[in-house]
DNA sequence: GGATGCAATGTAATCGATTGCATATCAAGA
DNA sequence: TCTTGATATGCAATCGATTACATTGCATCC
């Protein structure tokens, strides 16, 4: 009695056929008014212009979806949701998608059967289109399962990617950016040079620790096998490489510790100001990534900045070619660079004694 | 001619006809054997199974979508993915949806136009069913728009909650959360406690702050403004307290802070130990969620607990509700209060000289 | 004037599952 | 034997848009 609004209940939205009888004109008419205007002249688009506007309609994404036998969404898969690195890339697809017709799908793969060979069912039950993988741990029997059912040449990968298969990615230049990083504390005057890496099987870990590798080669630094300390991207892992750190012999330390990852330069630094040492009075700290903390950090963090949106719409970009009409039987395998840059902020300093 | 597969393009996936001809039925049968096993006899159930598994067959959602006048699909409104606070809530959801035909999307407030209206669109387009808003800042005028297209009834609250509107929420016992950390710093022997608040307009800065005061009146402990420091939850507005809290003359020094987050209690605390205090020797700091990185801190944090995981669950289960074919006439305005804990770590201890 | 071609529009089949209604079957009760 | 009712199943309309194909109108050219 308080709350019975039949009005609501009868008035039924207004489909297609209600615009095309206001209009004076026939569905398939207003259809192409709506998605390929070209096709009308412009006098009739007005009419069906005006009649949207009459009856307030809206087009049924399901039927639209339905007849055009496509899912209308695409599916983002991230890594770890809790870990902010990915909060830029994901608001940067969701950009890249904003003026299109996809629903935007995120999943955290975290909290995944570690098989992942279940997402297929994504496709299969027409829920999604394309997928990006911001995750390049995906298992290779999905990747198989993927490609023996059709749905692979419907995935790009962003940031990571995955290793033996020549699914279309958009990265980062982590090779120079492990550069970058060693040249800044070479030019500082830092000869020991460490390196904190990060999972053993991931692929950016590789790619930062040999190109800085490669880059200490060029540069005649010397290298030690305690210089590089095993991390995993987490602070934990940085503050655990602190431990590693303080127990080598004083005259062995390093001056210098290149980070793979934001989180794990702020947890060494933490591990070190804890212990007593300054930053980067003792040793100097360089990161990778730029998240939002590192310029909040103390000290601010020197780092290696990541365009993450850029990233993001590079992806997106990326998969709306390869989901449009032409890009059907694309095979090709198309790496998308993105620029990275040194931020030089607090954490990074001349060595003590050169 | 290396990677035509014809086989792919004519092989069409299975449709209900295809598995009703093959177990010898009709489609209104295997729908239901599907959707309402109940109504169909255990011999006609088996059969359809086998077909089924014979086929491949996979229902399709789009289909499903038009005709039961559905989305399928329920949208989760983070007002910033950036903040690792969420993701918890988020798997909770995402956790809570699993098993059901719902795909989850999730949208950053952060990046939308600030009139918010404009999501009523995703109910009017049929691609969303319900909503999931973790932000309490969502507009009046964006409210009054669900109200006046009847799909207010389809939304629910989570963490925060949205002041002069009756929408259903989960949150946590953010009363309790203040009169705990208070109650454990008095315990500990402090008796000038300082409170660093959440932004201006949020309903959790208001209920924190409050209750915090109350549970201090009722100890009878001394409150002074300057006590009072306005932040915003973040990394920054913490250090900028630590600024502050460094201005007052030491004989004035709360010995004790509250902070109505752990990044305001990360920053204040990382404030501090720059300017040389000591963490928990010159001032004991607790915050408030508990997010991932809280007890890997230097010092690890002392904070309220907050089920990020359980509140997920609990809202999922309540939008499932609403939208199911029961929940429909609902207007009660219901609320789920999630308890919460203590956790005490590192960062507060009793005061030098109580 | 008639053929030709293009532009604009209409007709109606189609996407694939769900479900109201009708029907068939069978057991129990009169 | 004939109802009655319950149970199991089938028929066919339906959800709302898209689009192949057909048609119309009109300008152009020989």
């Amino acid at each position: 009695m308080h709350d019975d609004e039949p009005t609501n209940l009868t008035q039924k939205v207004a489909r297609i056929q209600d615009v095309a009888r206001l209009a004076g004109v026939s569905t398939a008419t207003v259809s192409r008014a709506i998605s390929n205007p070209g096709l009308v002249s412009e006098k009739t688009r007005d009419a069906v212009k005006t009649a949207i506007l009459a009856t307030g309609y809206r087009l049924n994404q399901s039927a639209r979806n339905l007849r055009k036998q496509q899912a209308g969404a695409v599916l983002v898969l991230v890594p770890n949701l809790g870990n902010p690195f990915f909060s830029r890339i994901l608001s940067g697809i969701s950009e890249g998608f904003a003026d299109s017709d996809y629903s935007v799908l995120i999943m955290d793969t975290n909290h995944l059967p570690t098989d992942h060979t279940g997402l297929v069912d994504y496709f299969l039950d027409s829920r999604i289109d394309g997928m990006i993988s911001l995750d390049g741990s995906l298992s290779s029997d999905a990747l198989s399962t993927f490609e023996t059912m059709g749905v692979a040449d419907k995935i790009v990968c962003a940031c990571e990617w995955i290793a033996d298969h020549d699914l279309p990615s958009v990265r980062s230049d982590n090779a120079k950016g492990a550069q970058l990083a060693i040249q800044h504390l070479y030019d500082l005057g830092h000869r020991k040079i460490a390196h904190l890496t990060g999972p053993a099987e991931n692929v950016l870990t590789h790619e930062r620790k040999d190109a800085g590798s490669q880059m200490r080669c060029k540069l005649a630094l010397p290298m030690r096998s305690e210089w590089i300390i095993r991390g995993d991207f987490s602070l934990k892992s940085g503050q655990n490489a602190a431990r590693r750190f303080l127990e080598m012999p004083v005259e062995l330390r390093p001056t210098a510790v290149f980070c793979a990852s934001d989180e794990g330069a702020m947890g060494f630094t933490s591990g070190l100001l804890a212990a007593g040492l300054d930053v980067p009075g003792d040793v100097s700290v360089i990161g990778f990534d730029d998240i939002e903390v590192a310029e909040h950090f103390v000290p601010p963090l020197t780092t290696i900045r990541q365009e993450r949106r850029e990233i993001g719409i590079a992806a997106s970009r990326l998969l709306r070619e390869r989901l449009g009409p032409a890009g059907k039987g694309r095979h090709d395998c198309s790496i998308k660079m993105i620029d990275v840059a040194l931020k030089q902020r607090g954490s990074t300093a001349p060595p003590k004694q050169p």
